[in-house]
DNA sequence: ACCTGAACACCGTTCAAGT
DNA sequence: ACCTGAACACCGTTCAAGT
C-alpha cells in the first residue's frame, strides 16, 4: 500500500496521519492479520509510515484497541427501546449487537477486560437499554443482571462465529465418538455445505438463532413470574 | 521461587522437567501474571530453569497452552447425563462448566480458536452432552446447535466473571446515565459489597444464574414445540 | 508540530556447547 | 538426554535529530 516514494525524515509539508484515520485503518489490518499479527508496526506499515509517527496521534497500543471498541459499540441499534414492545426492542437490540461484533471478531476478547468508563456510546448504550427493561417491569436490583446474562450470551455467540468450520473435527477418532460425529453429519446435510466460509456462518447463525430465541421466551417468563409474586417485595424505592 | 543455588550448564543427574510439571505450573503462573505476562521466560522462571530448557519437553508455547485446556475440560462434569433428567444433567454440566472456566478465566479465549482434535476429553464430553441431548428429544440437525448456543452463553458468562468489579465505572458521567447508574446502585445495595474481589463474584453469580435458569426454560419449551409440531419431518435418519 | 532513525528492554525460538 | 549461554528476528515504546 501506499507505494509513492519513501518519505525523507522531519515533518511532512501536509500530516500524514490523523486519529480517526489510524483507528479506521486498524480494522483493515485486524481483519487481514488477526489479533496475533496485529502490530504497531502492521498498522504503521499500512498508513505507509514508521511505526514511532502512531505516537504523535495516540498514546499506546491499547489506546488504538479501546477507539475500537468505542466505534464498535457506537454501531449498535437500541432504538427500539422505547418505541417498539420489548422482546422486539431486546431482539433487535442484541442481533445487531452480536452482528456489530461478529464483522470483528477479534476485538471481542477487548470488552470483558477494559472497563467502560468515560462520557462514550458504551454508557449511552446502557443507558437506554436499562430504561427499556425497566419500563418492561424489570425489577431494579435485577436489570443489570438481565442485560449482562443476554450479553455474555451474545459475545459467547460472536466468539463461536470466529471459530473456523471445521472447529470440530473428529477426524480419526470419529469412532470413538460415533454420536457426536453423526450429529455433526446430519447438521451439515440440513445446513447445507457449498464453502468453508459461508458454513461457518449458517452454523454460527443457527445456534444463535436458536439460542436467541429460547433465551428471550425465557427471560420473558422469568420477568412474568416475578411480576406475580405475592407481596412483591422487590418493588424498590 | 526455588531459590537453591544456580545450576551450572550440562545435563543434570536427575531431570528437573517434565510435561506435567510444566503444565500444572503454566496455572499457577498464568493466575499470577494474566495473560499479558503470562511468557515462557515467566514460566522457566518458576520452574527454576532458563527459558530453553522448556523447549525439550514442549514443542512450542502454544502447545502448553492447549495443553491447560484439555486439563480444564477434564474437570467439567457431564456425568448427569444418562443418569439424571435432561434438565438437571444440563444444569449441573452448565454450571460445572463455567467454574472450571472461570477458575481460568485466561483461558477462555483459547477455546474459540484453538480447534478440538484427536482423542481428548473435549471430544468425550460432547458425545456424553449430545447422547443426553438427542435422548430428550433433540432433533439430530439442531442438536450440535442447541449445545452452542448453550456453551456461548456459558463462555460468555466466564468472560464475565474475568471482569473487574468496576466494570462499570460511570464516574463523573453519572449525571449522563441516571437510570444505569441508578441500577447498578441498588444492585449493589441488594448484594452487599464487602471487598471488590467477592463483589465482583457475587455480581457475575447473579447474571449466570438467572441467565441460566431463563436459558434452560426457554431451551425446554422450544423442544416441547419441535415435540408437538405436525407431521414432523425431522426424525432423520 | 510531525516525521524518521536509532536505541532500549522485552518477546518466542533455535542451536551449539557442556555434562 | 537435558540443561545453559549466546544468538536471531521480532515486539512496543522512547527520544533526539531533522524539517
Amino acid at each position: 500500500m501506499m507505494s509513492t516514494a519513501p518519505r525523507r525524515a522531519g515533518r511532512p509539508k501536509r500530516s500524514v496521519l490523523d486519529r480517526d484515520l489510524i483507528v479506521r485503518t486498524a480494522f483493515d489490518v485486524l481483519r487481514r492479520t488477526g489479533p496475533e499479527d496485529f502490530t504497531m508496526a502492521a498498522l504503521a506499515g499500512e498508513l505507509g509510515v514508521k511505526t514511532p509517527a502512531l505516537y504523535h496521534h495516540v498514546g499506546n497500543k491499547t489506546e488504538v484497541l479501546s477507539s475500537m471498541r468505542e466505534l464498535i459499540t457506537s454501531g449498535i441499534d437500541h432504538s427500539g427501546f422505547g418505541t417498539l414492545p420489548w422482546l422486539d426492542a431486546t431482539r433487535r437490540w442484541a442481533r445487531s449487537y452480536r452482528t456489530a461484533f461478529a464483522a470483528h471478531p477479534h476485538a471481542i476478547a477487548l470488552l470483558a477486560t477494559t472497563p467502560v468508563t468515560g462520557a462514550n456510546p458504551t454508557l449511552s448504550m446502557y443507558e437506554a437499554v436499562t430504561q427499556g427493561f425497566l419500563d418492561e417491569g424489570w425489577p431494579e436490583e435485577l436489570v443489570v443482571s438481565a442485560i449482562v446474562s443476554l450479553e455474555s450470551f451474545i459475545l459467547g455467540s460472536a466468539l463461536d462465529a470466529v471459530a473456523p468450520a471445521d472447529i470440530f473435527d473428529t477426524g480419526d477418532f470419529a469412532e470413538q465418538v460415533p454420536v457426536f460425529t453423526q450429529a455433526l453429519a446430519v447438521r451439515e446435510r440440513f445446513l447445507g455445505r457449498e464453502d468453508d466460509a459461508s458454513y461457518a456462518t449458517a452454523v454460527a447463525d443457527q445456534a444463535f438463532d436458536l439460542g436467541l430465541e429460547a433465551f428471550l421466551a425465557g427471560l420473558s417468563a422469568s420477568l412474568e413470574r416475578l411480576r406475580n409474586r405475592p407481596g412483591d417485595a422487590t418493588a424498590a424505592r
